[in-house]
DNA sequence: TGCCTAACGGAACACTATTCCCATTAAGGA
DNA sequence: TCCTTAATGGGAATAGTGTTCCGTTAGGCA
């Protein structure tokens, strides 16, 4: 997204990396409420003439970070089963929910996607690439017959998450493990089902 | 919340009543973002001096507005089965998060939430009072033999709104019939393979 | 190695949000 | 009906935040 400069060179990489660092910690432990630029700024150790002119609002600043959050997205596993592997999937995304800062951050990024299209824009793109890298698991799950033909495979992969992050945005308590177990048995109930097949 | 006032008669009621109609506009319109209290004081009507006294802070508006929103949460229906109930509530979720105006407004809510440990408590309070409302459609499931005993009804309630707020918040398109057909039938799938039963 | 220019950093500037002050209004009770 | 006082409303003062200017630094290239 920002990386047709002209002049990316050594200096340029070394602020963007401080400066997202600084808003990752900054959304961390404060939230879309505590994203000062000029605080950004000092804590990354840059002007804040060059935060403002580079990316000019919270925003767009965390519009720029889940760039970077996706070039980092951790792998699919592959259990053997469609359970197995969405429970990895589950647990990996419940125990960053649950952590303070992790889930502090994921929420802070969700709040302000709904203040700028353009951050909604990059949330989508990185959910789109995470649900790229788990859809597998699904297609596979067909492959073996575990699953009808035609089953929706990024629903399957969403429907295992959507749980986790309503329950964190919802209510005060974080999701729990026996959370994240339900949410990857009904998927995958569901799924088995039928639920999901694009025809039903 | 606001409610153990000395004099909360008339005048202070009405000051109320269009405080929080100008707020929740401001909210559906330009999102948290947008919530600006001068302008909201203007559009109630009311001195500003007024808003910041009795408020002060825009997420404290949030959390008084949720108050008033949950006395007004729309009740259950009863067609004869899970499905259908759950067809209907997960049906009303998903227009009303479609809808330009009241899925911004919610989607606002909830960023709000993420800034402001009193505001998340009164969302939490809200959607409490909102799963208690349905939750009676699973124990009467429960009571016909569709689902197992033992069945966690709110988490049944939850799991068909989950989905639909997921997909609001995290993507760039609102949920349509379809999602919300999916929603139900997958929460009811699973709740009847007793993936939300206590026990297992 | 040295030039050219993009990118940066510090400080002054402009603007908006918030609070303070005090006159005015209208509940609630005798 | 009148009195007491909580609550409101408008405007000025203040604080805090966002924006811009201009000199300095350091990539990129010959």
């Amino acid at each position: 997204m920002a990386d047709a400069q002209p002049r990316p060179g050594g200096r340029t990489a070394r602020v963007r990396e401080a400066v997202l660092r600084a808003t990752r910690d900054a959304l961390a432990s404060g939230g879309l409420h505590g994203l000062d630029l000029t605080a950004v700024a000092h804590d990354a150790g840059v002007g804040k003439t060059t935060v403002y002119r580079r990316w000019g609002t919270p925003t767009a600043l965390v519009a720029d970070l889940l760039v970077e959050m996706a070039d980092r997205a951790g792998d699919r596993v592959d259990t053997g089963s469609l359970l197995g592997d969405l429970e990895v999937n589950a647990g990996r995304v419940q125990r960053t929910l649950a952590d303070p800062e992790e889930g502090g951050l994921y929420a802070a990024i969700v709040a302000a996607a709904t203040c700028d299209a353009r951050t909604a824009a990059a949330l989508e793109a990185f959910y789109d690439r995470r649900v790229a890298v788990w859809a597998p698991c699904v297609e596979d799950a067909v492959g073996r017959g575990e699953v009808p033909a035609g089953t929706d495979a990024a629903a399957v992969v969403r429907a295992v998450s959507a749980p986790l992050y309503y329950h964190r945005l919802t209510r005060t308590t974080p999701p729990g493990e026996e959370d994240a177990r339900r949410a990857a048995a009904a998927a995958v109930v569901a799924a088995v089902a039928g639920a999901f097949a694009s025809g039903a």
